[in-house]
DNA sequence: AATTCAGTCAACCGCCCAGGT
DNA sequence: TACCTGGGCGGTTGACTGAAT
C-alpha cells in the first residue's frame, strides 16, 4: 500500500510546535479556513505536513477548546460512555464540549484507568477484575458492552463518594442504555428519568440524578439511530468544518434541547470566526453563552493575539491558550450549559 | 543538590474509510 | 472496478515536569 508517511519527499519539521508556527497556522486558518489540510502547510508557509497541522489545530489551537482539569461530571460521563462505546475516543469526546479525543484518551490512560484498577475494576470491561479475568481474558472491548453498564454505574457510585449507590430514585441501568430503542421511536419519553427527544437526541437526565449532570448524547455519534440530533459538538469534524467556514453558504444546524422541548436553529454562512460572537449567539442562547468566553475574534482581530498565547510566555510544557492546564482558573465544565444543549 | 522515577501530554504512526477519478 | 488521495481515528512514543529519594 506504500502508505505515504507524513511528508515523504520534503524535509519537514517534526516535534513540538514553535510559537511562530502556531501563529502562522492560526493566521492562515483565520483568513482562509483550513480547506484542504494537505495544502495548508504550503499556503501557511509551514514546513509541516497537513496532518500535523490538522492535529495541531484540532488538539491545541482551536479556539473553542476547554483547557484545564476534567471535572467530576466529565469524568463520570467519560466512564459512562466508555462502558458503552469502548475506546471510541472521538465519539466520547464529541459528548464533552471543548474536549478533544486526544485529551480524553490521555485522561483515560493516565488517570481513570488507574483509578478503576485501584478499585478492582477492569477498565476494559468495566467488570470487577476477578470476574473479568474469569470471563476469559479475552481482552475487553469485544463483548456486549450494553451488559456491563450496571457495573459502570457501580464504578460511578464508588468514585463519586457522596452520591448514589443506594439511589432509590435511580432508574435501572438499562434505562441508560436506552434510549437506543426509544430514539428510533416517536419521541415519547419512555425511559424512566430520561427523555427521548423527538429529534432523536438522548437525555441522560437519569444520569444527572446521580452525578449531578444533565447531558444530551448525540444518538448518531453513539450509533443509536438514524435520526440523531445535531449536537454542536466541538470535536466533530463536521462542526469543525462549519466552524472553519469552508464552504460558503454552508449550513450548520444547531439543536438545543431542554427537558420539555427541543428547538432547532439553522445558520447559514457561519464562518468560524464568528464563533462566540453574533452568529454563535444567534444559534442559541445556551450555546452562545457557552462560547462567550472564547472570544476568538479577540485572538484574531486584535492583531495581537500572540500576547494571549500564554503557554510559551509561561514557559510551561502545556501550551494552553487559556493558560496552564493545571490552573484552576481554567474554564470549568459547565454541566448546566451542556445540559441545556 | 543531584539523581531517579513516575505521570502527563503533545505529537507521530499506521491503519481504515470515503470520495473522486 | 480499481486506484489514488485526503481525512479521521486509535495506539504509541518520547519529551518534559515534578515528586521522591
Amino acid at each position: 500500500m506504500a502508505k505515504r508517511a507524513c511528508g515523504g519527499k520534503r524535509k519537514l519539521r517534526r516535534g513540538l510546535w514553535s510559537p511562530e508556527e502556531d501563529e502562522k497556522l492560526m493566521n492562515h486558518i483565520a483568513k482562509y479556513g483550513h480547506g484542504c489540510w494537505s495544502s495548508v502547510p504550503k499556503l501557511a508557509g509551514l514546513e509541516r505536513c497537513g496532518k500535523s497541522c490538522r492535529l495541531r489545530w484540532i488538539n491545541y489551537l482551536r479556539p473553542d477548546l476547554k483547557r484545564g482539569a476534567f471535572s467530576q461530571e466529565e469524568e463520570d460521563l467519560i466512564i459512562h460512555l466508555h462502558s458503552m462505546l469502548g475506546n471510541k475516543w472521538s465519539q466520547i469526546a464529541a459528548q464533552l464540549p471543548g474536549r478533544t479525543d486526544n485529551e480524553v484518551k490521555n485522561f483515560w490512560n493516565s488517570y481513570i484507568k488507574k483509578k478503576l484498577r485501584q478499585r478492582g475494576i477492569d477498565p476494559a470491561t468495566h467488570k470487577p477484575l476477578d470476574e473479568a479475568a474469569v470471563a476469559g481474558g479475552g481482552g475487553g472491548g469485544g463483548g456486549n458492552r450494553t451488559a456491563v453498564f450496571s457495573d459502570a454505574e457501580l464504578i460511578l457510585s464508588s468514585i463519586g463518594g457522596a452520591h448514589h449507590l443506594q439511589a432509590p430514585h435511580m432508574p435501572p441501568p438499562e434505562s441508560y442504555m436506552y434510549s437506543r430503542c426509544s430514539t428510533e421511536c416517536d419521541g415519547v419519553a419512555d425511559v424512566v428519568g430520561g427523555g427521548c427527544i423527538s429529534d432523536g437526541s438522548l437525555s441522560l437526565s437519569g444520569y444527572s440524578q446521580t452525578a449531578g449532570f444533565t447531558g444530551y448524547v448525540d444518538a448518531d455519534a453513539l450509533h443509536c439511530g438514524p435520526a440523531a440530533a445535531v449536537i454542536p459538538s466541538v470535536s466533530s469534524s463536521s462542526t469543525l468544518n462549519s466552524m472553519a467556514g469552508l464552504s460558503p453558504g454552508a449550513t450548520t444546524t444547531t439543536t438545543t434541547a431542554t427537558d420539555e422541548q427541543s428547538t432547532t436553529t439553522t445558520n447559514h454562512d457561519l464562518p468560524f470566526l464568528e464563533l462566540g460572537t453574533t452568529s454563535a449567539a444567534s444559534a442559541g442562547d445556551h450555546y452562545g453563552a457557552a462560547l462567550d468566553e472564547l472570544k476568538w475574534s479577540d485572538y484574531v482581530f486584535d492583531g495581537c493575539y500572540a500576547h494571549q498565547l500564554p503557554p510559551y510566555h509561561h514557559g510551561m510544557q502545556g501550551h494552553g491558550i487559556y493558560g496552564d492546564s493545571k490552573d484552576d482558573t481554567a474554564v470549568h465544565f459547565d454541566a448546566h450549559g451542556l445540559g441545556n444543549w
